[in-house]
DNA sequence: AGACTCGCTTGATTTTTATCAAGCGCCGAT
DNA sequence: ATCGGCGCTTGATAAAAATCAAGCGAGTCT
C-alpha cells in the first residue's frame, strides 16, 4: 500500500488518535484492491470480514427483499461503511456494489475488533463514527417519511448546490437512474419532479441543473438542518 | 432514587461494567420522574441535558415537519434512548412523549460524557448500544421502504406473537391509532389492512388478533432476520 | 452520413395510500 | 335502561407514486 494512501485513512477521525503500533497493526493485514464498476463488495446477510473503506471511487449501500430493492446511502471517499456489523460481529443488513471504479481499503474484522477492544482511543472514535452514521440513518428515515418525492429531489438540489460551493447550477455526479434511485423514487418520476420544479425556480438540462431562483426553490423544499444536516 | 431501580438500570448492559465509582457518579445527580400520558419529554433541535432512561411505561419517539408527524420507534422499559445526540452534544433529531403513565431515569448528559471518556468498558458499552441502534434504524428504513402497510402489519402480528410466547393470539399493547402510527400507516388503513389479512390466516377481534394458520400469514408476510431482528 | 443503441422523457393506467365523510358499536355516565 | 361520546370501521374520493408503453434524442458504430 502507498503511503499517501496510508495517511488519508490516517487522517480520518476513525484512526486519528490509535496509537501507532495498534494502526501499524491494523494496517499491515490489510488489503487495498481496485474494483470495476457495479462490482458487489458486500452481500447482505453475510457475517463480516473486513471492514471497509472507500478511499476512490463511489459505492453505493443497498438492500433487497422479496423482489424488491432500495437504495440506502451512497458513500464517497475517504468514508468507512457497515462498522455496525463489524463491531458486532453480526450479519451485514445492507449490501453494497462499487457505482464506479473505485479504491477500497479492507482491515480484517477480526483485528479491528481486537484494537477495538485494547484500543480506548479507537473505542471512542468508533463512538462518534457510529453516532453520526445513526443520526444519519434517522435523517433518511425522517427524508422518507415526512417529504413527498419532490420536496427530496427540491432538497436534494440545494444540498448538492452548497457542496459545489453555491455556484446556482448543480452537476449530475452519476446517471439520472442512480441518482432517482438514491432519492426513493422511479426514473420517471425523477423525470416529472424535474419539470415540476421548474415551477419552483430551477431550470434543468441533460447535465445539469441550474437554480435560477434559490428562495423559490426553498420555499417549496422547506430545508432543515433536522432533516438535511 | 430506590434500590430496586438502581438494580435495573445497573444490570442494563449499558452499565453492567461501569466501574462502581463512576456508576455512582452518575446516579448521583440523577432524576428520577414520574410522567402522565402524553407529556413530551424531548423536543426534536433542542440540546441534550440529560440521557433518558425508560425505567417504566412506553414512550414514543417521533419527528414532526411541516405539519407532518411520524412515529419512529416505541421504547419500553428499560431502555435508554436518543444516546447518539447526548454523546456528540448535538441537537436532539427525534421528539420523544410519553404514551402512558411512565417512570424515567434521568441521567446529566454532561456527566455521561464525562464518564464516557474516562471508563473505557463504558465507552465499549456505548459502541455497542449505538451499533444496535444503528441496526434498528436501518431495519426500520428497510421495513418502511421495501414493504407495503399489510406486510408491515403482518410481519409486526408475527414478531408481536413470538414476543407474546406464540400462544397464537396477539393482545394490543396500545390502542390502534398509535398502533397505525408505529407501522406508518392510518388508522383507517391499519382497519383496512386488518380485513385483507382475514384472507391471510388472521382472524381480528376488538382486543385481539387471532392466528388461525401462521404459514398462510408467514407466506404473506414473508419475515426475514434481515428486517425484523 | 445513416442507422442503432440506450438513456431519458412523456403520456396513459394501475396500485397504493391518504383524506373526507358517514355510520356503527361498545362503554361509561346519568 | 337510555343517551352520548369516542374509537373503530366502512365506503367514496383524491393524491402520490409505480408501472406499462411509446416516442425522442444525443451519442456511437459501421
Amino acid at each position: 500500500m502507498r503511503a499517501s494512501e496510508l495517511t488519508l485513512v490516517r487522517n480520518l477521525p476513525l484512526f486519528h488518535e490509535v496509537a501507532d503500533p495498534h494502526f501499524e497493526y491494523l494496517t499491515a493485514a490489510a488489503l487495498l484492491q481496485r474494483f470495476p464498476p457495479h462490482v458487489v463488495l458486500i452481500d447482505e446477510g453475510a457475517l463480516p470480514d473486513f471492514l471497509h473503506i472507500v478511499v476512490e471511487g463511489s459505492v453505493e449501500l443497498f438492500a433487497a427483499h422479496d423482489g424488491r430493492e432500495t437504495t440506502i446511502d451512497i458513500i464517497r471517499p475517504v468514508t468507512t461503511f457497515i462498522l455496525a456489523a463489524v463491531i458486532r460481529d453480526e450479519v451485514y443488513l445492507k449490501s453494497a456494489r462499487t457505482l464506479t471504479e473505485a479504491l477500497i481499503l479492507m482491515l480484517p474484522a477480526e483485528k479491528v475488533r481486537e484494537v477495538f477492544s485494547k484500543d480506548a482511543a479507537f473505542a471512542r472514535a468508533v463512538v462518534n463514527e457510529l453516532a453520526l452514521r445513526y443520526r444519519g440513518v434517522v435523517r433518511a428515515l425522517k427524508n422518507e417519511k415526512l417529504r413527498s418525492s419532490a420536496e427530496r429531489l427540491a432538497n436534494w438540489i440545494l444540498k448538492s448546490d452548497e457542496q459545489q460551493g453555491r455556484a446556482g447550477h448543480v452537476t449530475f455526479a452519476c446517471d439520472k437512474r442512480t441518482l432517482a434511485s438514491q432519492l426513493g423514487m422511479t426514473p420517471e418520476n425523477l423525470s416529472r419532479n424535474l419539470s415540476l420544479l421548474s415551477k419552483h425556480g430551477i431550470k434543468s438540462g441533460s447535465r445539469e441543473i441550474v437554480i435560477e431562483n434559490r428562495s423559490a426553490l426553498s420555499a417549496f423544499a422547506q430545508p432543515t438542518s433536522l432533516i438535511d444536516g
